[in-house]
DNA sequence: GAGTGGTCTAGACCACCGG
DNA sequence: CGGTGGTCTAGACCACTCG
């Protein structure tokens, strides 16, 4: 608080000028830190803070021993949200839950999407899970977690959890073992007695995890991650899935609809 | 990357970790950055760098000149964001748009919801709204923006903007005045012929902006904020109203519903 | 006035990258 | 190899808050 504004964000502010003026496009190389020093007349640490602002705005990326670049503006992949993922039997409501609504979507949009074959790990629920899935009795009970990464065009897009209780797993034991489950998840669940008829969605930003970051390859001075979290309920109105999803910002456009929107405003072209 | 992991890496998961173990409570102040230096003998800059780790985390937060403490975990505020802000005429959706939904959804969870007048501006419309509004002609038409500042027990708690076309306000002028409308936008506009059936809701984060860090207080380096849009569809499916609502993150939760799910789902208390 | 964090300097060493 | 960014040092001054 030297001056009214310090002086590595007077740098960051003049730079990012030079990108919305298209002086510097996307994928032109910044001054390197040294040159902004000099050019500035501040001390390395300066510069160097100044780039760390423009960082984390997201609109410029820094390849470490190599520069720091223009960040490219992607199409961002358009996830729909509603419609999908509830049981297929429903009148009017289409989709095969977990990953086969990432897949058609993509499909939809032209895009190639591809998903890792699940890693599965039994843990001890956080508070968090244990009260989305209304676990009761043990403190910390048992969980069962079902990992994929999910990637466009083979890009790292999203990271995806399951969490069932491990009761649940033990009758279905499809959902322990590290494969797809080829009917889709709704449909194997309906067989051992959880219809799915409804969820409850959640949205955060946070900062990303060191899991995450090395997914996404994110800086450690990076955006926050977006988490969308997803409570699926039975026909007893019991909480039997929670499934969380990782998105980088910015790469995505998450929707939903509701009442009656025009099927126009559903091409991902808007 | 001197050693595998940096020393302030090292530093800021040492004091997180006395933070989940209990031993430092929320609201309790942390070691200074001068006695983190001397503690573990590095430099005063080191020791900043690792708070700087700690607030990123969103578990730490920094009074300048008075301190570091741990932050106090604040019972969020849940939104429920379908089943609201549709044309209170049709069936099975109550809920009159804009504010009410918001001080309605206040009441339910017993706290006391207030907001701001609007303050209204006519700027040159963004790329993204240009596009969500469907605005064609002119490169940069002219938009409305009415924002208000909402607060949860007097606390901020998120800011809100609307934007209309120019033209849809030189018809339904009092888009125009910065006062409440009273019968609710939605009523409103639908005397002026557009009856909102339907909306598109999409979700980002992204650092905060200036008056956003000002209006939550949050530090330099924060987290990201929550971004909510919602383009507004009318009878002839064309959009005529893009709300965005910006949360901090944390101290939100945001949530949707789809297909049955049971009423006690439904109380914030989950 | 003493303590605190925000900013800044002018260097240093290292690891990684490209040619 | 030279250039780059990541980390770090050992100081400095300032503005703000508190008692």
């Amino acid at each position: 608080m030297s001056p009214a504004t310090p002086r590595y964000i007077e740098i960051a502010r003049a730079l990012q000028k030079r990108i919305e003026s298209g002086e510097l496009l996307p994928g032109d190389q910044l001054p390197t830190e040294h040159e902004l020093a000099g050019e500035w007349n501040v001390s390395p640490n300066t510069a160097k803070q100044a780039m760390k602002e423009l960082r984390r705005s997201g609109r410029v990326e820094t390849l470490p021993h190599r520069g720091s670049f223009v960040s490219k503006e992607s199409t961002p992949f358009v996830i729909t949200l509603n419609d999908v993922d509830l049981d297929e039997d429903l009148p009017g409501r289409p989709g095969g839950g977990e990953g086969r609504a990432f897949v058609d979507e993509a499909e939809r949009q032209g895009l190639r999407a591809t998903s890792s074959l699940p890693r599965v790990s039994i843990a001890q629920a956080t508070d968090a899970q244990k009260s989305a899935l209304r676990l009761r009795g043990e403190p910390r009970p048992q969980i069962v977690r079902r990992t994929q990464q999910r990637f466009i065009d083979g890009k790292p897009n999203s990271l995806q959890h399951s969490y069932f209780a491990l009761e649940l797993a033990l009758t279905a034991q499809a959902l322990l073992a590290e494969n797809e489950i080829a009917e889709g998840s709704v449909a194997y669940l309906r067989k051992h007695g959880h219809v799915q008829v409804g969820y409850e969605d959640g949205f955060d930003a946070r900062p990303p995890t060191a899991e995450e970051m090395e997914f996404f390859g994110l800086p450690r001075d990076s955006l926050a991650v977006i988490e969308h979290s997803r409570t699926a309920f039975d026909q007893n109105g019991e909480p039997f899935r929670l499934t969380v999803t990782v998105y980088k910002p910015g790469a995505n456009r998450i929707r939903f609809f509701a009442g009656d929107v025009p099927d126009g405003a559903r091409n991902p072209a808007s």
